[in-house]
RNA sequence: GUGGGUGUAGCUCAGGGGCAGAGCUCUUGAUUGUGGUUCAAGUGGCCGGGGGUUCAAAUCCCCUCACCCACCCCA
């Protein structure tokens, strides 16, 4: 093999197949988030390094050691969109303006992680944020907002994970006791979350090692670290989504990797993908806006990772689009072809015709490949007599008619396709 | 960032010191003007890259890169 460019580490190349699926899902979503209420923001790529580690998280992997930096600046390609919004809601002082906001964006998103299957480099992410109340009822209409979305893309198998961190003190609360009850037993836990107990300890219940595990399982965990509010917020929560019917595993182990979340956290997992089994996440985070240096405002919101929603469906066939092919039967017959072109395409019909010189069998085949559903056959002897053949592929049956009659035939013809 | 696995034709893979292989795909023909099926022929390779051992390396050794899986992290 000569050597040759190839896509930089972590990047995929989206076929068009893939495009179409994307775009299905976009579209999809889309329409979802306005029927919501949902208005879409498009923020850039490029950040200040500040943001992400003042919203983020110091501690956090993310801004440990995975945010893609620009050489010699203080700037990074985005890792994440939530703190992003944050920014932008504080910049412009939306506070001011009309202080409840329902956003929504979509977009590529930047680590440097070592790849893996659902885990790159660039990946997209579909997310929402709504800013400026604490209610429950926009905490229940996130969750299923997400899992509408998955949905509707038809994903139908997938799991809801539920947990509540509580307010900044009810953390705090529960970073203490975790601290406390596995500090006695420290020894018995991984060299990672040996140091996880005094930086944050939080992540320790986690932790996927067996040995760990064992040990966190034997912790009482529940919702006694949760002050009286939040054990209502909770409560709350999953009584309305229990009205709604929506499934849902309460999961008192499941926290979230970035610092800014509190009270309710949620993940939707998928059992078709592998160790990255997270389609989607996301949950409350009432103290973000404070960190970054912005008025108290509470907010709560998601995120799905597109490619991994992608992964989880798997391959599905193409629908069939209705693409008229023409082909030529005869010498010279190229400009016949290009003029019937034009004129199938200025009545808005799909058609292509290959013009590389070869023979009708080729053209033919040519034709079937690109999943033309009607073939019309400019042949010298019917063109005589203002005639064409117009063969349906499907079906394997042609007709010879009138040069005159073919565009409303095949419109007639498109109808039964659609 | 850590551990393991794999790199040979466009794709899926076999071979394992001595002429570079199969199936599928693709192109052409059987049908001078009819696709999918069948049959026949043909195109296509720095055996991931660099170095070493050897008369001789795709094959053995070292280094490196990429991908896959798991850890970690996260969507």
């Amino acid at each position: 093999m000569k050597r040759q460019y190839s896509n930089v580490r972590g990047t995929v190349d989206f076929s068009s197949q893939q495009v179409s699926l994307y775009e299905s899902l976009r579209r999809k979503s889309m329409n979802l988030f306005n029927l919501y209420g949902y208005r879409q923001l498009m923020l850039p790529f490029l950040e200040e390094k500040n943001l992400f580690i003042k919203g983020v998280g110091q501690a956090s992997e993310i801004v440990q050691s995975q945010m893609m930096k620009i050489e010699g600046k203080d700037i990074v390609l985005r890792p994440e969109g939530t703190a992003q919004v944050v920014r932008y809601y504080l910049q412009h002082r939306l506070d001011k303006k009309n202080n409840f906001y329902k956003f929504f964006y979509l977009g590529p998103m930047f680590r440097g992680e070592r790849p893996q299957r659902g885990r790159l480099r660039q990946f997209n992410h579909i997310g929402a944020e709504v800013v400026g109340s604490d209610s429950v009822y926009l905490d229940a209409e996130i969750i299923i907002l997400a899992l509408k979305i998955v949905d509707s893309i038809g994903l139908k198998k997938k799991q809801l994970q539920l947990n509540s961190l509580g307010c900044q003190a009810d953390k705090k609360k529960l970073s203490q006791y975790i601290k406390e009850k596995l500090s006695k037993q420290k020894d018995k836990l991984c060299s990672a979350c040996q140091k996880r107990i005094v930086n944050n300890p939080l992540r320790v219940i986690d932790c996927k090692r067996d040995k760990c595990k064992r040990i966190v399982n034997s912790l009482k965990l529940g919702k006694g670290h949760l002050c009286f509010d939040c054990q209502n917020h909770f409560n709350n929560l999953l009584n309305v989504l229990g009205d709604l019917g929506i499934n849902y595993k309460y999961n008192p182990f499941l926290v979230r990797g970035l610092d800014y979340y509190t009270h309710t956290v949620f993940e939707i997992t998928s059992d078709q993908l592998g160790s990255q089994d997270a389609l989607g996440a996301g949950g409350r985070y009432n103290n973000l806006f404070s960190q970054l240096g912005g008025v108290d405002i509470p907010a709560v919101g998601f995120a799905l990772g597109v490619e991994r929603v992608m992964l989880a469906l798997g391959k599905k066939e193409q629908k069939k689009r209705s693409l008229v092919f023409i082909a030529r039967a005869g010498k010279n017959l190229e400009k016949q072809g290009l003029l019937l072109l034009s004129e199938l395409r200025a009545n808005r019909i799909a058609s292509s015709c290959d013009f590389r010189a070869k023979s009708l069998k080729a053209q033919l085949r040519y034709g079937q490949k690109i999943g033309a559903e009607l073939v019309v056959i400019l042949g010298e002897d019917e063109l005589k007599e203002n005639k064409v053949i117009l063969k349906d592929m499907s079906k394997s049956e042609q007709e010879t008619l009138k040069l005159k009659d073919l565009t409303t035939k095949i419109k007639e013809k498109l109808k039964n396709y659609d």
